[in-house]
Order: structure tokens, then sequence, then C-alpha cells
DNA sequence: TATTTTAACTTGCATTATGCAAGTCAGAGG
DNA sequence: CCTCTGACTTGCATAATGCAAGTTAAAATA
């Protein structure tokens, strides 16, 4: 998947969003700047799954590539210069969303130290000590 | 992938999710199942994105063992016997549903000849000749 | 200003997954 | 009993991933 040219396996949709998001790593990109907010490359590198280096370079350039993010301060440079999720990005939030309740539901009984996703608050915030991986 | 042992990253249910369903061809099986119902080994084979046999046998294996999937007729032997949806599987409709929406909307300036997803109807029947692709 | 530090990558290579063609096999139909 | 065929397996070439070790240039420090 190197140089960012995408190979599209059909005119479907579903399809079509699987060949952009559909492997390891891609989701989960943005799912830490879903739940944290804007990320530099070092701040990726330490969410507990450790993405490595190479495969970490080549998901932002897709993503930026893509326009799903994007630099914080295009015009300066990358040192510290954290990645942001744009409208597009943005916007698979619910497929995160449902495919966390789904996992939290039907995957359990196979995987069973998955913690559980935060129930949705209503006006009271959840007790997180951890402060991780919760969706809401 | 195979011999089915699925190897969890993390504790994260989004990551959890991706683990079972992160790949390119997982989530065109279950697309299939909604679209279509109940399809045997061959008829997966006849889906626009051509999934080779050995790929194909491997995730039917690993969706059967996690239970997102089943034989329409689990006594009886494999020739003819179509797979079909269990309550889990059934259960990622939303989730193909949002993707199928994502795509539609912020791929179709990368991949021009995307087709787009039917709108949600409420009682009449919506227009489409070929009858495929739709998920509604 | 010169030097050091370090975040952000690249590169090389072993391992694993995917893609394709061909082959096997068992059970249904004749 | 024999043939046909759907449902897989197998073998091998190609591509993606995982890991360790560089490289580089901007920014901090002396």
């Amino acid at each position: 998947m190197d140089g960012n040219e995408i190979r599209w396996r059909s005119v479907c949709p579903i399809c079509s969003g699987l060949d952009v998001l559909g492997d390891k790593w891609t989701m989960l990109v943005i799912r830490d700047l879903i739940i944290h907010g804007p990320r530099t490359y070092s701040d990726f590198l330490e969410s507990p799954e450790h993405i490595s280096t190479n495969i970490l370079a080549d998901r932002l350039e897709l993503l930026v590539s893509l326009k799903l993010i994007e630099r914080v301060n295009p015009e300066k440079s990358a040192r510290n210069n954290a990645f942001q999720l744009t409208a597009s990005g943005a916007a698979l939030r619910p497929v995160l969303e449902g495919l966390a309740g789904w996992a939290a539901t039907y995957l359990k009984e196979f995987h069973k130290d998955m913690v559980s996703i935060a129930p949705k608050r209503k006006k009271k915030k959840v007790n997180n000590p951890k402060g991780e991986l919760t969706l809401d």
C-alpha cells in the first residue's frame, strides 16, 4: 500500500470504504484522534497496540492524501506538529461507536479481558480513572 | 490467519473488532449475507470483488468459529449448504450501513465510479434495476 | 553561533498474509 | 456404478506487516 495509490476493487461503497479502512491499523489511528484529539507521530506510537513506525508513517500519509486527517499547522515543520481529524475523518465516529458496541457485546465470550465501553451518559460524568478507551 | 486463532492486540473493543473484521475480505462476506441472505460457497465467489477460494474458505471458517455465521443445515454435508448470519453477524448491519454512507459521501471525489447508496425508503420501493449493492 | 538532542521519519530484512492456478475429494444425480 | 460438480486444498509468487537500526533536520542548549 505504499505510494498511497488505492486499488478500488468495485463500485460498491462498502467495498470502497474497506479499500481505505479495511486493515488492522488505519481505523486505530482514527480511533486515537477521536478519543484524544490532535496527536503527534510519537503520541500514536504510545497507544497500547504499538503500531510500528513504518506502518504509521504510511497510514498517516494515506489518510492525509484522502483528507481524513490534516496537520494542525500545515505551514510549519513536522516536528511536534500534530494531526487532527477533518470533517471526513470525524464523520467516522458513529461507525467506530457501532463497532465498539458490537465488539463489546459479541466478542466478550472470545476475549474475556476486553473492557466494556462506557454507557451513554446523560449528565453526570462517567468514572473512568485510567481515562482510556471510552468513546462517549 | 490460518487455524483461526486470533491474536488480540489490546483490551480495546474497537481494536478487538478490528482484530476480527479488520481486513479487506471479512466484512465483504458479511455484506453479501446482509444484502442477499443465505449464500453458498460458490455464491460468494461470484461477487464482483472476486475473493479467492483459499481466502474465502479461511474467512468462512473464522466467522463460523466466532459465531457470526452458521450453516443453514448444520447436520447436512457442505454441498449446497449455504451460510447465514447469526444474531451476532446480523448485528453488524448498522455498522455496514454507516460505513456505506460514509464512503458514499467522502470517497466520491477519489473514486468517481462508486455507486451511491439507496436512500432510506419509507413505503415505496426504490428503483434499482440491477438489484445490487443497496443496503436498505 | 556551534553543538547537542530528539521527534519524525527511512531503510533493510525476516515473517506473515494475499492472490492465482491447479489439483483433490466426497456426495448427489443419472 | 459412474460421472459431474460444488467445496474446498495445495503450492508457489507477490505483497503487506513487524522489528531493529539507521538518518535527518529543526529546535533546544551551551
